[in-house]
DNA sequence: TCATCTCACTTGAACCTTCACGTGGCGCCG
DNA sequence: CGGCGCCACGTGAAGGTTCAAGTGAGATGA
């Protein structure tokens, strides 16, 4: 697919230097559609379906699969790529919800732990099938084992030069 | 090559049917990551080197190769990947910074075009050096040319889902 | 020719994220 | 033991996106 297509008229003189090969461009406009819609479409099936985003279930998985079903906020943080204010707000939504609680940690007062409750363990657990299907259909069992593999390679590459600092 | 690595404790066991094997969910939060951080990373460094945001500057790189730097708003909203309102906002704020103009189509009244202005045009070609040595560093030449193409390629395919009707 | 329908936008409110700052616990150094 | 600084979080305002209506231009049909 796709491109390597001419454009009519060659407007890429000037540009060629400045921006990226034909099919560079076209892979990388590929990735940032991909980038856009991608957690778009699994938010909207969240939505629909379990009245979740993509982060806030990501936080019960990640809580789920914690012992305990306990998480330093920072940690959980870290394990949604969010940021703590972001994940503070969010919290403070789940909690309202009757989801997670927080609580101080006993050992040491600065650290605050997120536990998930009963409840939010139901509502994954009800929430799951749907989405791991959706999640099938748009890309595990969409592509190879072979190429799934190269794909999560791939990410983790360009992942490390993004915390690699700036050069 | 290379191997198969096997998670030194395998927790997932009740799991096991509703969510993923231990492969292919590694690969799966992989993609998340890259799909959260990515996006992040790309604004970032816009927003720091030339106070545009990744859509405002993909509006402003589209509207510059159109013919007579004029695009309507539906294919430009199509061509960045968001929605109407979205853009209608977007735009909105770009028009009164300069970058752009509307203007109803002279032919047909119902279209509106957006049309790049000298200013836009100026910002653009001041954003893009560091916008694509970015880019090139984080992801075009992070990953071999095959590598790249094969990326591109399975985005496509994820999008092609994505796009098709529920089933 | 005029009501009605359709379709591309536009708009304003609600919601979420970001940003900058504020708060409280604990270690540290005197 | 007491002030100081650091660090993990919390909070409120600002800004952007989404959602649900609203608007206006051209097609359609009587």
């Amino acid at each position: 697919m796709t491109t390597e297509d001419e454009p009519p008229q060659a407007p890429a003189d000037e540009h060629a230097d400045l921006w990226l090969a034909p099919g560079e461009l076209a892979s990388w406009l590929s990735v940032v559609r991909l980038m856009t819609r991608l957690p778009w479409a699994i938010d909207a099936q969240l939505q629909r379906d379990a009245e979740l985003s993509m982060v806030e279930y990501m936080a019960l998985a990640m809580l789920s699969e914690a012992p305990e079903w306990t998480l330093r906020m920072s940690v959980l943080a870290e394990n949604t790529s969010s940021s703590l204010s972001r994940l503070s707000h969010m919290v403070k939504r789940l909690e309202s919800r009757g989801y997670v609680r927080r609580e101080a940690d006993p050992a040491d007062g600065r650290f605050t732990n997120a536990i998930l409750l009963p409840a939010g363990m139901a509502k994954l657990e009800s929430a799951a099938p749907a989405h791991v299907a959706f999640v099938r259909r748009l890309v595990v069992d969409n592509l190879s084992a072979e190429r799934l593999r190269r794909l999560g390679q791939d990410a983790e590459r360009i992942l490390q030069r993004i915390d690699s600092p700036a050069r």
